[in-house]
RNA sequence: GGCGGUGUAGCUCAGUUGGUUAGAGCACACGGCUCAUACCCGUGGAGUCCGAGGUUCGAAUCCUCGCACCGCCA
């Protein structure tokens, strides 16, 4: 495509993260989201997509707020710290997001306002008096029946403090019926399939009217209607999807990413998802995403991981001591996304020494000094006909495809161990190092080396998504030139992608063994 | 209390519309190989498929009841 007459037909793809709550330092559900998101935007990009992949922060509200205060600072300095400590841990994760927002930038909070003042004119939201009580620390609003014992917030068992107040509501009763059609006409637009009927469930039982202001609080985007009023941090945050596409102020970026192809979030967090936003886009006469996809939680020992129970795994400490793309490979793989897992330092060795270490490590480790030894070190020219390997490969393409559609990162990454485990079986079947001593299979010798090499070379491309810096070793061993990330699956088809007398290099193993 | 889900080898789980000796990975044992990070390859053991009843020529798979665990809501 070129210069400006040139349309773009490459196929748009976006998907979100959440915005990231600054009241504390990103933990290990922070990072699973984000680094599932990147595997995914890698995955597309591969594919010849052009992928936009958004993260942030979600900034305001009275917590941010409280919690500045006991340090004595503001709350966007306090925001301000906690949001270099994610950017600082996508960047040690690969994470390779398009764009970073935060909830306090001019161009988020300018939205914010137009969509607040629009719904306003239309009677989308309403003035009224909200009694009931919030719960500060979950940010949440209870009715006097929900509460413990008269007083306890349901969610975390501490104090609510009770209130009552002029606020400004917005109407999800409207959009309980039109929300229940969508539901049952895009069975993708919430999965698993079980959370769908969870939401589908909570539907049906009927959906009240929101208050999304809050009277007397300082830090949040003030309500254009009444300035003493601050919009809910909830709506605030939600509407950065479409905030960060420039929503009602570039016409053509926001047309060509959305309507928004994923959504990933945790399943704590999927009725704000699969309710009042898509309620909040109908109301704006916006498409509605394509997929809401809720993944689930890694627990410790089984239980869930909290402060209090000073189980909390730190993504931070793990990549130190153990490396990024064996923190990414584990989270993918261990299980399939959407459902809960287990966490813990013997699962993860144990992972990580079986699959990286001794299947695909030692792979690369075992081929590239044969190349050295008995070829000179160069990538040597194939010249039967064995397709043993290739066709291993073509066969699992397909496969590994329609996993990464439906986001099953785990099946993903088993079907492209099956290339590996062809490889290391393909090895020991045609044993180099046996035929290295005869000099009539010299031939048979090169032929089995290039097509060890070469399925090395596509293994990096499939592989790049999962693990992108160990790719781009395997990459760089295999003497390969072009940049791996601006790469198109497209190649993985073509068997013979190297050249035969690129000179290799011996390095040192990928993935070291942990030991235990 | 209501709705939904799960319960299969030591561990984590697959098992399509019910159909022959119930599968995979890891772990374990034995054998092979020696290019490689004691790695890789092969073979093997082990399961009353939660329990009880029922439908059927035939059920892990369908129905009923019970038990256990989990999720959403109240």
């Amino acid at each position: 495509m070129n210069g400006k007459r040139g349309i773009d037909l490459r196929k748009k793809f976006y998907l979100t993260t959440p915005v990231y709550y600054v009241n504390d330092v990103p933990h290990l559900g922070h990072a699973y989201t984000t680094i599932a998101a990147d595997a995914l935007a890698r995955y597309k990009r591969l594919k010849g997509y052009e992928v936009l992949f958004l993260t942030g922060t979600d900034e305001h509200g009275d917590k941010i707020n409280r919690a500045a205060k006991e340090k004595g600072i503001t709350p966007l300095e306090l925001a301000d710290q906690v949001v270099s400590h994610f950017q600082n841990l996508w960047k040690k994760l690969s994470i390779s997001n398009d764009d970073f927002i935060r909830t306090t930038e001019s161009r988020h909070i300018q939205v914010v306002s137009k969509v607040f003042q629009r719904l306003y004119e239309q009677e989308d939201i309403y003035r009224g008096t909200y009694k009931g009580w919030y719960c500060v620390p979950c940010e949440s609003f209870w009715l006097e029946l929900q509460l413990r014992n008269g007083q306890l917030c349901p969610e975390c068992g501490r104090k609510a403090e009770k209130i009552e107040e002029e606020s400004y509501f917005f109407r999800l009763s409207r959009y309980q019926k039109p929300l229940l059609d969508h539901l049952e006409s895009h069975p993708d637009f919430v999965l698993p399939p079980s959370r769908k009927n969870e939401v589908v469930e909570f539907v049906k039982r009927g959906l009240k009217d929101i208050s999304i202001t809050r009277l007397k609080l300082a830090w949040g985007i003030p309500c254009p209607v009444e300035k003493e009023h601050t919009i809910y941090v909830w709506i605030d945050a939600l509407i950065n999807y479409i905030s960060a596409l420039g929503y009602g102020v570039n016409k053509d970026k926001f047309s060509s990413f959305w309507p928004a192809d994923v959504h990933l979030v945790g399943k704590d967090i999927l009725r704000f998802h699969a309710i009042i936003w898509p309620a909040l886009l109908m109301a704006l006469g916006i498409e509605l995403p394509q997929t809401v996809f809720a993944h689930g939680w890694w627990k410790i020992k089984g239980e869930k991981m909290s402060k209090s129970k000073k189980n909390v795994i730190d993504p931070e400490e793990v990549v130190k001591q153990h490396g990024s793309d064996q923190l990414r490979y584990f989270l993918l793989r261990e299980v399939p996304f959407g459902g809960d897992g287990n966490f813990s330092t013997p699962l993860f060795i144990k992972r990580v020494n079986s699959d990286l270490a001794n299947d695909l490590g030692n792979l690369l480790n075992r081929t590239i000094p044969l190349v050295v030894r008995h070829c000179g070190g160069k990538v040597p020219s194939p010249t039967d006909e064995d397709k043993t390997l290739q066709e291993k490969v073509k066969k699992i393409l397909p496969l590994l495809d329609e996993a990464m559609n439906v986001l099953s990162f785990s099946e993903a990454l088993s079907y492209i161990w099956e290339i590996i485990k062809s490889a290391n079986l393909y090895i020991d079947r045609c044993a180099p190092w046996k035929l290295a001593n005869q000099e009539d299979k010299q031939k048979r010798l090169n032929t089995v080396l290039y097509n060890l090499l070469e399925t090395l070379r596509v293994l990096a491309l499939l592989l790049f998504p999962f693990i992108p810096v160990s790719a781009q070793k395997i990459w760089t061993q295999l003497g390969i030139e072009e940049d791996l990330g601006s790469q198109t699956l497209d190649k993985a088809h073509v068997w013979g992608g190297l050249s035969p007398g690129t000179p290799v290099k011996k390095e040192l193993p990928l993935f070291p063994r942990i030991k235990q």
